[in-house]
DNA sequence: CATGAATGAGAGTTCATTCAT
DNA sequence: AATGAATGAACTCTCATTCAT
């Protein structure tokens, strides 16, 4: 197999998916738009199942290099996520298969693949770590942060951003707006400013949420 | 058709459709589950995707509903933002069926759907929205935060949080952590406090996202 | 599913099968030959080798059935066995393919099936059993004979002949000179009469053959 | 196309038909087992059918040449006949591969090829006639026999007896003494010593057989 | 000669949908 | 209203065969 012939399968592949769900998606179409013979395809990937996984791999793993190119330590880290999330999200706009094929696809497809697709989000995730790092040497974000959980929020919110509000009319507007209230509420929070905090969550979540079943809590 | 047989058959389907998906899901399967034969579900349902469809409706009106019960005006809005945000998830996990159902099939079906699927989820975001608007009379919550977006995007983790983490080992122990992460993160921003806030979102975005093709600013 | 439908389908069957083979017989042409639609076809049968070994084992049956007739303990029974293989010869050459479809399909399917087919070829030795023990009962047959080898010695002989030698020119004066011929051997053996016996086929093949592992010989 | 890589290719050829049945085998298997390219195989046969009756053409042979040498015309034709049988079924064990593609696929291939399988069975008797017409001029064998027919007969009891019960347990043990059996039965006959004959073969065939439809009888 | 990537017709099987009862 | 036998289009996957290298 030509590497040129199994890109083509692979970006045929894409396309379609994204367009039509992994269902109505028929390897025949697939075949068809990547100029090939039926057979072909079969020759570049196992199965159909397989072939949708190569397809996310492929598109996950070139978003996550086009936005690593972008992170600068010489920046500052808020200056930086909002960069990075805003180019993020434009590039996912501009591929709105990679979008949707990370997000929506978890009981479509047997629960063997779910794993391997969570695999592929950790992946995604790995530049959001990078900067909330980055901002803690720097002082500008706070220190107590759990970075994983941090980054693993972030990127959850611009994903679902694209998945839930890239559509219909104003779609530009209402981007827009998305971004500012989100980046303005991760950086600064919801509470009023001086207001006394009378409950955090810890506390609330702490007492209702059924403890782990194997470590006792001190 | 009787009231009884209809609930009968959408409550077969949503099980089904929940553990096997869309696809997986056969029409055979779901009208034996339920005690009727195939033809009659084709008397509560034109298609099976209009099957689909009610059967994630009617899961969405029982969510809505179940946790609008826990509103009390009386109580803080910061607190009460954590207790529904927490009972909505615990709700959730106890249906881990209704939550994919509801939130992991989008392009599964074509487009023609998704637009009645945002009508849902436009529904689930009442309860959001009625506690930000709360919060702000308490001046608990920030006065100028956009309701609608602050509310969506409070949804929107919620969601994520019980679609991507819901999973796996130590399941619990995860969730919990995701939850008192999030919640200091929406309730007090990422930033350092006392820092200088040298960035705003706003600027960035406004200089770097695409204008609105159809209205220019002011 | 209906009984005249079913055995419309399983007659089709038979007639394709017989006439192509297994491979080269499709699901389609049968469903089309049977005058149903081809899901009706997965109605009566679970696979093709499913619906395979049911159209065989319809034949055997009524081969066994007609030639189980002709047997009538009152004649006796080198006349019977006479008849009885000229009739079964006559009923296989009318169906020919019933002929190769019994007796021509053994590794074509998988040994599972291999099994099955051989508790046909039982059934169908039955009728030969019965007659030479009738014959031996009236003194006509040797008495020392082995009943069970015996039986399936004369049923291999006429299926040989059958599968071998029913076809090409001058069908039927072959088949004619090979069972005067094969009747003639069978009842008389080789040996030119009066001639000393000085070979038995015990001592040689005893000598020669690998002996039985388990069981040591006095 | 050297004589080796034809070899090779034939002798793959024999090994998967035999394993795995015509259908079951594929060309890229025997390529792949020869150590050729598909391709290759190309050049060896026209045709996968092609390939197959090559195959058994060689086998063919190979069985008749081991069996002509152990002819030693000085010998009994009785103990001969013993012997070379008895060899003739241990070289067919131990090829189940000849055997089962020289009796099991007729109606797999098209009736075309069926002719030329023919041929190949009609040498495969050589042998035994040889035998018989030897038997004959000793004074050990009835002399009135068909020797064709005759020498037909023995070779079909032989293979049928290889296909039908070289299988399941105990397989040495059934085979030796259904071959005592068969033995006894073809030198000695069914009929009781002494027995008055009462009906021959030809007298009953004679008046029930259609006639031949283009030839009259004298 | 030899190769093996590419082909594409054709296979078995499934299942949403219909309609006579 | 309810049934479920029947339908047949559509699907995934196989593999004999070809042909440019």
């Amino acid at each position: 197999m030509e590497r040129d012939k199994k890109e083509c399968i692979l970006s045929a592949a894409v396309r379609a998916f994204a367009r039509f769900g992994f269902k109505k998606t028929s390897v025949d179409q697939i075949a068809k738009d990547a100029g090939v013979a039926k057979g072909t395809v079969y020759l570049a990937a196992d199965t159909k199942e397989d072939l949708f996984y190569q397809a996310v791999h492929r598109e996950v793993r070139a978003y996550t290099a086009e936005i690593a190119k972008l992170i600068d330590p010489r920046k500052r880290a808020d200056q930086l996520l909002a960069e990075v999330t805003l180019a993020g999200m434009k590039y996912l706009e501009e591929r709105p298969l990679v979008r949707d094929l990370i997000f929506g696809n978890h009981q479509l497809i047997l629960p063997e693949w779910a794993e391997r697709l969570d695999e592929l989000r950790t992946l995604g995730r790995q530049n959001a770590a990078e900067i909330v790092r980055l901002g803690m040497r720097q002082g500008v974000f706070r220190a107590e942060l759990d970075v994983e959980e941090l980054s693993s929020i972030l990127e959850d919110v611009a994903i679902a951003t694209q998945v839930f509000h890239n559509r219909g009319a104003n779609k530009e507007e209402r981007l827009r707006k998305r971004l500012v209230t989100a980046f303005d509420l991760l950086m600064n929070g919801i509470r009023a400013e001086g207001h006394v905090r009378s409950t955090d969550a810890a506390k609330v979540t702490d007492t209702t949420l059924p403890a782990p079943k194997s470590e006792p809590r001190a």
